[in-house]
DNA sequence: TGTTGTTCTGTGTGCGTACACACAAAAATA
DNA sequence: TATTTTTGTGTGTACGCACACAGAACAACA
């Protein structure tokens, strides 16, 4: 039961542990026979090497750079950042370093100008949150270029190079579907049901419109209500969105749901309390503290958790299993959509500072 | 930036290695004042240790034993065992070996007759889904006489002993909460809510009294509907059941909602689709095949998942975090309710297989 | 037969830590 | 003072692996 080491494989082989060593790394420059020997042997012996001595005695240290929109105080860039930093307390001993490259993802050009300090900084892959679909395509191009592999986060922009590791993320038009369920559910008999992009843009092939297609696709097969689409782009004016709000109610008196596309859906619930009309069933997105505040005056309220310390953590590990376990994953990895309501929030509120795997925070003692 | 190792705090500390790895393990002989100089020079210099050297320097393995019901077959049994091998195949490489040993839950006496093989088997831990809760005491009190730690998965007697490492697993009336919260917003108007308890037997103190409790608690609150309670001792007979459920419609012919306690919704939904009452909204637990087949058919049914992979993989990084990290948890982790329906399933599905972490399935390339 | 080149193989060292051991210095005893 | 005991400190080795280097074996040439 004792395991079995490279000096095992070379005993039973009948060679040195060195020619053990070319064969499990292909470094050739190894005898047909000897090569084959080695290679039952390890089968034989079901050799799995050892993790610790091998970070321990590889000297290179994969250096991968993140690149995060530069919104320090965004919620959800906090929990991406979280998940990030977990996956790398638990990595730092095996051989991974990072370092957060920001930019702001609201000027235009700003994502390019980082491709000098990308591409000349010595880093062994990328680690990026491509919200900016053109610059972003560029970047990944160049990687390709250079032969550097990358993970995408959060956004995927669909780009297959021989370098790509994938895309962990959440999965928009299925969401858009889940949020159609909980508003079917929710209502019973076939109504008015809005969605509200709550969004100074809404692009092309954007999040949002996955969203918003997933939950017409869903309608189509159930009741098939009428289904209301508003953008409101001015958001930082509660007014604004209030008169929307009251507009809406008024073209549409039997509206009894909205699906919000974005995390901003506290602010309809403050001011649907305030009409008076929280029959309203409403589904939004994401754990961010107003919403999570909102949950506990509005009882018809769903949010969906696309996981964002997930997404970081996921992000940061396909680079640790491609580095350090020679096991390279390319797909898409979805991560689970998260109903939360106010009667199971607080775990999900707890695994979110929790998941610490790995991790040493002890100095001494 | 270079990682500081025991070395650089000697140098700094003017003293040697041996000295610094005294401190660090307090294993005394050492004086005062080299004591002093060593701890500042670890703060000074962020000394946190190197995981991949420790464990492969420290040459003792810690052997835990994993006690759980001998259910082979049971799915939800399946799924804690699948997340207590993830865990061991993270961590077998740093010092850490189990062996899982069954007893048969359904007789009494079998878990104690293990008494002796687990106390002097030479194991350092135990990792217990103490379901009897009687037998389990007797062996947890032991434990503490031989100062053995222990972790709870799953089941918790609440066992406060000095070697206690707290309990992982779901919050058993909270999910009840939350039952009652998605039949609430299902149904709309007040009607009558049946649960129903379909296990052969139903002791003081049970997860299903505590689910029962859950949910009559948050009716009281909202709404106060009628609530039946029903137990279904033979479930080992489908007509047994359907004669059940066809009494409770008989005489409760606004019922609307069911909340079943175990992973047998998948019965109920099959029956009332038989009936074509597919109306009436369902809650129940676990993702077992049986009920995800039913979650296609059925569109009022929510599922509530107790995470068991998750709660087996906790459980084990809980020792693992006691014995390699020495950062010892003692409280208990309630797991997310994850909320599961037709939409938002296959990514449950999914994670569950996917969440190695620090896993090597290479054999060489 | 000697020389050069090519292909293959074994040995040695170091990664950062844990721990055993030897030994020096100081203190307690004779 | 001489001897034992206690206390404090440094050195050396091993863990399993990666990788550099030396060198053996063999063939191909002059």
């Amino acid at each position: 039961m004792a395991k079995t080491r490279i000096k095992d494989i070379a005993l039973a082989a009948g060679v040195s542990v060195g020619t053990v060593d070319r064969v499990i790394h292909n470094r050739g420059r190894v005898a047909k026979e000897a090569e084959e020997k080695v290679k039952k042997a390890i089968e034989l012996l079901n050799y799995k090497p050892n993790l610790a001595a091998r970070s321990l005695a590889r000297q290179t240290v994969h250096k991968i750079a993140i690149v995060l929109p530069s919104q320090e105080e965004d919620e959800f860039w906090m929990a991406q950042r979280h998940g990030i930093r977990r996956a790398l307390d638990a990595t730092k001993d095996f051989g991974l370093s990072a370092e957060i490259i920001t930019f702001d993802d609201q000027k235009k050009g700003e994502l390019l100008k980082l491709s000098a300090r990308l591409f000349e900084g010595g880093y062994d892959a990328l680690l990026i949150a491509p919200n900016i679909k053109g610059e972003a395509r560029t970047l990944l191009d160049q990687c390709n270029k250079l032969n550097m592999p990358y993970v995408q986060i959060n956004s995927n922009i669909d780009h297959k190079g021989a370098n790509s590791l994938g895309f962990v993320g959440q999965d928009s038009y299925r969401s858009g579907q889940l949020a159609g369920k909980l508003l079917d559910i929710a209502l019973g008999a076939p109504v008015t049901i809005g969605i509200l992009h709550m969004e100074t843009e809404v692009e092309e092939g954007s999040h949002l419109l996955a969203k918003e297609a997933g939950l017409k696709d869903y309608f189509k097969k159930h009741g098939d209500p009428r289904i209301v689409v508003t953008q409101i782009v001015d958001i930082s004016h509660k007014s604004v969105i209030r008169s929307v709000i009251e507009e809406l109610l008024h073209d549409y008196p039997d509206l009894m749901g909205l699906f919000v596309t974005t995390s901003r859906i506290h602010h309809i619930a403050e001011i649907l309390k305030d009409l008076d009309k929280m029959e309203i069933s409403l589904v939004g997105f994401d754990l961010v503290q107003k919403n999570i505040d909102a949950l506990g005056f509005y009882k018809r309220l769903f949010l969906i958790n696309q996981n964002p310390s997930l997404q970081g953590y996921y992000g940061v590990m396909r680079l640790f299993d491609h580095f350090l376990k020679h096991k390279t994953i390319r797909s898409t990895k979805y991560l689970p959509l998260g109903i939360i309501t106010l009667e199971n929030v607080s775990n999900y509120l707890h695994i979110q500072d929790r998941d610490n795997i790995l991790q040493d925070n002890r100095t001494y003692g």
